[in-house]
DNA sequence: TCCTCGCATAGATCAACATCGAATTAGCCG
DNA sequence: CGGCTAATTCGATGTTGATCTATGCGAGGA
């Protein structure tokens, strides 16, 4: 299943109500989100300049075993975050800018109130 | 503990990597996010003309027991994503869109791909 | 006052998940 | 080939979470 289709199809949240489709598919890709260390994770390869993140450089980055960094992982790149390459002895990660822009979209409030 | 002022000082992610304690408190929120149960019923209110969304017709709209419709309520309430007014004998549940529209800029992507 | 209705809370149960150590695969180099 | 490093997969464990039934509470009506 292709969870980008899925957001690509859903409306904004504030503009109908989702359907029990979309929103187990939606759920997903938020439920990937809704761990700290998986957003940090997320954040770290976002923000990288060159847009990719060697495996190695995110497991230092916490105080976890390494083949939970690799779980967590997993799990981004399973909702279309995240993508990876193998090159030599390493993985490289790097976000999938388009799921990100979905999900901003779908969470578009009527009143954009920074208040 | 104000997840929205949390929200509010949180970069974006494509910006710059999230400290422990923002990437906790935007974990909440999007914990919230990740049940298609609570995504469903966020879109319901969300998406109301009017604003207001009785306890009654969300619970009418889903096959569980009231009371689990009124433990999603409590969670999305608990993250500042709906607030809760009572008139009379009826609970009233109403959208923060402040809130909506911090998370949708924390996941703003550089390329804004609809492909 | 008592009953009824709408909603929230309490307690229990079963499934899902985050984490770890151990084992396994993948690729480099002597 | 044999050993070494990077990363994933496996199995186990403690915790969190979604859901239910039963109960409590607030408000309106008879």
């Amino acid at each position: 299943m292709d969870l980008l289709e899925i957001l690509e199809c859903s409306p904004p949240l504030t503009h109908e109500p989702l359907d029990s489709e979309q929103a187990a598919g939606v759920a997903r890709v938020f439920k990937a989100l809704g761990d700290p260390v998986r957003l940090r994770i997320l954040s770290i390869v976002a923000s990288r300049a060159g847009g990719e993140v060697c495996v190695c450089d995110i497991t230092g980055a916490f105080e976890l075993s390494q083949p939970t960094i690799s779980h967590h992982l997993k799990v981004l790149k399973e909702v279309g975050l995240l993508t990876s390459e193998r090159r030599a002895s390493w993985v490289y990660y790097r976000l999938v800018p388009e799921t990100l822009g979905e999900l901003s979209a779908l969470l578009t409030a009527p009143v954009t109130a920074t208040a």
